[in-house]
RNA sequence: GCGAGCGUAGCUCAGUUGGUUAGAGCGCCAGUUUGUGGCACUGGAGGUCGUGGGUUCGAUCCCCAUCGCUCGCCCCA
């Protein structure tokens, strides 16, 4: 019994819940093909330092989330805690720098060694994309936009909003993170013991403490818009320009800062009230100093990544496929019969539901279950005469139709076609 | 790592102020005579009452421990 279940923070996906997972999955991926983003797959692990020198050692992600061990040559891999840097890997890898800019869209599983809650797993998956090699605002832009898009399409459109801020470029955000610091200093005695430890090491992280004491004191910290040079201004109010005419809406959040060191300028998050504590769904920004640090060329970069599990809470449920159609052989001879029948149909691309024994009484129940929208008859009486006895099981209207005729109706009136699915 | 709440059938939950064979609804299986479902009726399967220990004549119920789940903090999608 103990051994049966799945490992902490880990779930099976199964019925409702994994056809939402699949329908954001396939949503995202076909929104992004129409923004020009291709799909990457990476593998799920990868060399501990891909993500040790992206990361940072000041990330949580690092210090204390990564599901990492020593396979048997004696390398340290891990699982992948998020996919950036392993994109980012895979493109120098694969002298994808040489083209640029690469548009790239991913979906996969990602693991962080944590305690599990609402909207957290140790094993979940992410949804994201890249667009490296473009410095431009409007890439931050169309980023964004695509972001914005699939929300939309998953009917989102209202429960999440767009919040955004800036963190300039190196200098500005250099400048900002020493004015915050030497504000925050003049509090030691107030702020939270947590707080305290991130004032040496990412002082930032503080202006999104929950602590109610701690926004207090942030209440009154200097805000990064103050400290952009030039430069970082205009990068800025080109994107909340772009987005303006777009007509994306967004609301500044000063206090909106990123995890990972590698972050500049633009900032962004799509949040919701509506998943407890956990009410970032989308979060992504500018990162032009990540490939370098990963020691390849000086190639700027921006993305973002969305959780899987998280959009699939907020989505309505989602109908199963295909209502298929059940096949009902009554008496031995047509058993055969039937099964060549199914075997018929179902290379015509027509969902079949075959019970293997049973009356037929018990067969259409199980149709039933199978929310079967015809059920087929087929008897001696029917064989004899080549042909089917059709049953609409919504309304009841049988009718009977020569076999030769069966595949082309059932195609015509799209009956269990899997391309059709019923509402 | 820290804090809080909760663990009784596949699911949602009753229950005993400690006392014979632990219940309901839903779900599942079968039947209600001949080749027709959804409804109804009847019957059935399914529980070491999370696990271990303690108190007691007796524990699912009280106590302790442990494991697990959930929610929150940290951090993040």
């Amino acid at each position: 019994m103990t051994q049966l279940r799945p490992v902490r923070g880990t779930h099976d996906l199964l019925g409702e819940e994994l056809r939402r997972h699949r329908k954001v999955a396939k949503e995202a991926q076909s929104t992004a093909a129409l923004y020009g983003f291709e799909e990457i797959a990476t593998p799920i692990f990868e060399f501990v330092d891909v993500f040790k020198r992206t990361l940072g050692d000041v990330s949580d992600v690092v210090t204390k989330e990564m599901y990492a061990f020593t396979d048997r040559g004696g390398e340290s891999l891990v699982l992948r805690p998020e996919n950036t840097a392993a994109v980012v890997r895979a493109m120098l890898t694969n002298g994808l720098t040489q083209t640029l800019p690469q548009k790239l869209f991913y979906y996969g599983p990602m693991f962080r060694y944590e305690r599990p809650q609402k909207g957290r797993q140790r094993q979940f998956h992410q949804i994201g994309v890249e667009l490296i090699g473009a410095p431009e605002p409007e890439a931050d832009i169309e980023c964004i936009a695509l972001g914005h898009h699939i929300l939309t399409r998953l009917g989102l459109g209202d429960v999440v909003s767009l919040e955004l801020n800036t963190l300039g470029n190196p200098e500005s955000r250099k400048a900002y993170r020493t004015a915050l610091v030497s504000y925050l200093s003049g509090f030691k005695d107030k702020l939270s013991s947590e707080s305290l430890e991130r004032l040496e090491r990412n002082p930032l992280r503080i202006l999104d403490s929950k602590d109610p004491e701690d926004r207090q004191i942030v209440d009154g910290a200097p805000i990064v818009l103050d400290y952009l040079n030039p430069e970082s201004r205009s990068f800025f109010e080109k994107v909340k320009e772009g987005l303006h005419q777009l007509g994306l809406p967004y609301t500044l959040n000063p206090r909106l800062v990123r995890g990972l060191d590698y972050y500049n300028h633009t900032a962004f998050e799509f949040v919701t009230s509506a998943l407890g504590s956990q009410g970032t769904v989308m979060g992504g920004g500018r990162y032009d100093g990540l490939m370098r640090v990963m020691g390849g060329p000086d190639i700027p970069g921006v993305g973002w990544a969305a959780g899987v599990e998280r959009l699939a809470m907020l989505l309505a449920d989602v109908a199963a496929a295909t209502r298929p159609v059940a096949l009902i052989p009554i008496g031995e001879r047509a058993e055969g019969a039937a099964s060549v029948v199914a075997a018929e149909l179902r290379h015509a691309g027509i969902a079949v539901e075959l019970a293997y024994k049973g009356k037929p009484a018990a067969r259409l129940k199980k149709a039933d279950k199978a929310n079967a929208g015809i059920a087929i008859f087929l008897g001696d009486d029917e064989l004899d005469k080549n042909v089917a006895r059709l049953k609409n099981l919504d309304d009841g209207v049988e009718e009977e139709m020569a076999l030769s005729q069966l595949v082309e109706q059932l195609l015509a009136r799209g009956l269990g076609s899997l391309d059709r699915s019923s509402p």
